[in-house]
DNA sequence: GGAGTTTTTAACTGCATGGTTCACAATACG
DNA sequence: CGTATTGTGAACCATGCAGTTAAAAACTCC
């Protein structure tokens, strides 16, 4: 974050870029990507239009701006609850139950930018940009139970990898019935569940038909 | 099925209306809803613009039928899968295998159509008609899951409202990483492992098998 | 073969939208 | 105080779109 000294010579901006970003994440959120038009940015941006397309750039590079913020922010919530000092399990809970929270904020769009509105852009680079998401969120779960095995909390032989992509499997289909209208108690009750179904120590093999 | 024996009268249709519906479906998954034009439909479908709208309605009314349609065939192959006479265990891994087949079909979209297409859309009966497919998916596999328990797979308290949603929900996280580009094969390895997930005992359940 | 009925082909209309332009307002610098 | 520089507001234009209409075509019934 290099700081520009220099005052800018001319008319100062009347908005926040941040700020405007941060609203234009709430129209993406609220009516998907194609129903967007640049009306709806500019009356939700409160920018203008020849500012917006000055700063911002096109429709497209917004969503990109946008899903970038809001990647890095749910990136940087899903990191502190994962890896607070608690116990292997709560940092799961908390893990998924902050999903559901985001999922289910009352005021704002149900669902989430990443899981319901972003996959269906065909565009090359959100469709990259995705995929590396979606890894680096299991790559950061499967991190997790790997400082679960070294504190002992789960044996040596728990098979973090699978178990890393159920976790975020099953946090795709929370947000999802976030996003369906299902109510944030029983989200939040299934969350827990979840991490329970991960965890539960298993009779027997902890890998199936090994 | 009510045949009408009485030939119709004017100049016949050019086109099979079950399969211009198929082709809808095509072009609604493969561009999802907003972003499909009425023109898209007509060439999709190879119906003349008029013929659409007098045979189908406009573009809300045809996503219904397709989504009706859809949900339909695909509410079949799940109840096939599920209740074929095998193992609890393999019902539920040919259930989930089969969601990622269907997902991962070449010369289709990828995904599915009432997980990735159908949530974006902003129509209270889309809405509500998702919310009761959702739910009676999950019911389905509740069924099967009592059914296990009659049959002795599992144990009686095994909890099967609770496993059943978990279900739908890791089969959704397939789904949906179906569409981002997963590989079948490593799909359908994880959805064997998802099932296994499921079923396998806790330690300090009972187990009927002895 | 002709009349009546239905579908198809092609064109049309009106409206929303994306992106641009232009004159004007506000601020920094000399 | 004047000038250069940047942002703003409103109007503008071409395009694309949904939905309709008019006439030609294909078929059945008489």
């Amino acid at each position: 974050m290099v700081h520009n000294t220099t005052k800018p010579r001319g008319r100062p901006r009347s908005f926040d870029e941040a700020e405007a970003l941060e609203k234009a994440t709430q129209v993406f959120w609220s009516k998907g990507y194609d129903g967007v038009t640049i009306d709806d940015l500019v009356a939700g941006m409160g920018v203008g239009r020849p500012s917006l397309y000055a700063v911002f750039g096109d429709k497209r590079t917004i969503f990109l701006r946008v899903l970038r913020a809001y990647a890095a922010a749910k990136g940087a919530r899903a990191t502190q609850a994962l890896f607070a000092p608690q116990p292997l399990r709560d940092s799961l809970a908390d893990f998924l139950k902050h999903d559901v929270e985001s999922a289910t904020q009352k005021g704002s769009a149900r669902g989430c930018l990443l899981v319901c509105v972003a996959p269906l852009v065909n565009d090359a680079e959100v469709q990259g940009f995705l995929q590396s998401a979606v890894a680096g969120g299991a790559a950061m779960v499967e991190r997790r139970f790997r400082d679960g095995i070294s504190a002992g909390d789960i044996p040596p032989d728990f098979p973090v990898a699978v178990r890393a992509i159920q976790v975020t499997d099953l946090a795709r289909g929370l947000t999802m019935r976030a996003q369906l209208g299902t109510p944030r108690e029983t989200l939040l009750k299934d969350a827990e569940e979840a991490a329970d179904l991960v965890l539960l120590p298993r009779r027997g093999n902890a890998t199936p038909e090994g």
